[in-house]
DNA sequence: TATTGTTATACTCTATAACTATA
DNA sequence: TATAGTTATAGAGTATAACAATA
């Protein structure tokens, strides 16, 4: 693969019509991340006419598959900072679409759990999701889809990826690093 | 594909030992995003070695394919504001990895070229490029990565990506509307 | 006046730490 | 003192508009 760039003609200028990366458009990662990408994107702007994003669509499923569930639970589970997750949850109860009761025993603990208008409108979302994949998945019939489906959850475990989390975009700088000396962040306020 | 919540087994709290969402980890979309984010991160970092990122390397990769650019053309090409390659530029010049140059008939004009320490350090990022390629793809054989690549080839063209242009993450609030009317976005200053 | 590249600024997003209330 | 949730703020990243130089 190493040779392939059309460079080696002489040493003609040759604009070209467009930009001759047709040798990185030609591998997994690239293509996985650009389609990936792209997809997210498609599938965020159909969910805008519902007023949800992305992750407020994650937090939904996460609460219909675990009713009752602590906040920090979910955003442990989620691997979304508790303090996003307040305003994740805000917009929803703001809306509606989810409750906070009060635990009877701790009555530091919030309960999160969908409303009637709640599992409407994840319903909806779930329909608006399905039409993101039929869309992306034109032209491939069943048995190609899951062998699609088979390889990508490979690449997913070469990874390390857990199953069914989207990290989203990370840390800008490295959020793995756990910082042993340096970072000063933010300085404690006076 | 509707029905396999485990939800209908009575009224069993059950709390999942990890997040209930598996159904969508059965998904093209869901994957493809997933996996997309985590590569792209997985580069990023890789290529942090070479105080380089992604878009630095989309940059060289492009001014090799066609020396003495326009940093306008240039930007078009890649989707990039003009003023964001400009930062682009400035980082890699300070690193002796571009040079800027006059063009003579038209002295607004900067003909921007690869240095030979920018053909070098460029010929290290495809290795690392190579090498987060050879990681997500393990336990592939040729054939089936061919295969994985046509596939996804064809999910970027259901979605209508151009070959080869990485869009990113694309902008916040839907950056494709064309806005008919509002988006009062920056008042100019008096 | 139009165009290329540059600088400046405003906006969005999000993670960190302080804070409140409960235990 | 420790924990759940909340609020406040700092920082990064980036797109838009103004600007300077040249045509």
């Amino acid at each position: 693969m190493p040779d392939e760039t059309p460079a080696a003609d002489g040493g003609v200028p040759a604009p070209p019509p467009a930009v001759a990366l047709g040798v990185f458009g030609h591998s997994v990662g690239f293509l996985v991340s650009q389609v990936g990408a792209a997809t997210a994107r498609h599938f965020k702007d159909a969910l805008a006419e519902l007023e949800l994003e992305p992750r407020h669509f994650a937090v939904m499923r996460a609460i219909e598959a675990a009713h009752r569930q602590t906040q920090q639970l979910l955003a442990e589970n989620l691997q979304i900072p508790a303090s996003s997750m307040v305003a994740l949850l805000d917009h929803l109860e703001a809306r509606g679409l989810v409750a906070r009761h009060l635990d009877p025993t701790d009555r530091r603990i919030r309960l999160v759990e969908l409303t009637a208008a709640g599992h409407a409108r994840l319903e909806t979302a779930v329909r608006i999701a399905m039409g993101t994949e039929s869309l992306i998945c034109r032209g491939f019939d069943a048995e190609e889809r899951e062998w699609l489906i088979a390889r990508l959850q490979r690449v997913a475990s070469n990874l390390g990826l857990a199953a069914g989390v989207h990290p989203g975009d990370g840390g800008s700088t490295g959020a793995c690093g756990p910082a042993p000396t340096e970072r000063p962040r933010r300085p404690p306020r006076a």
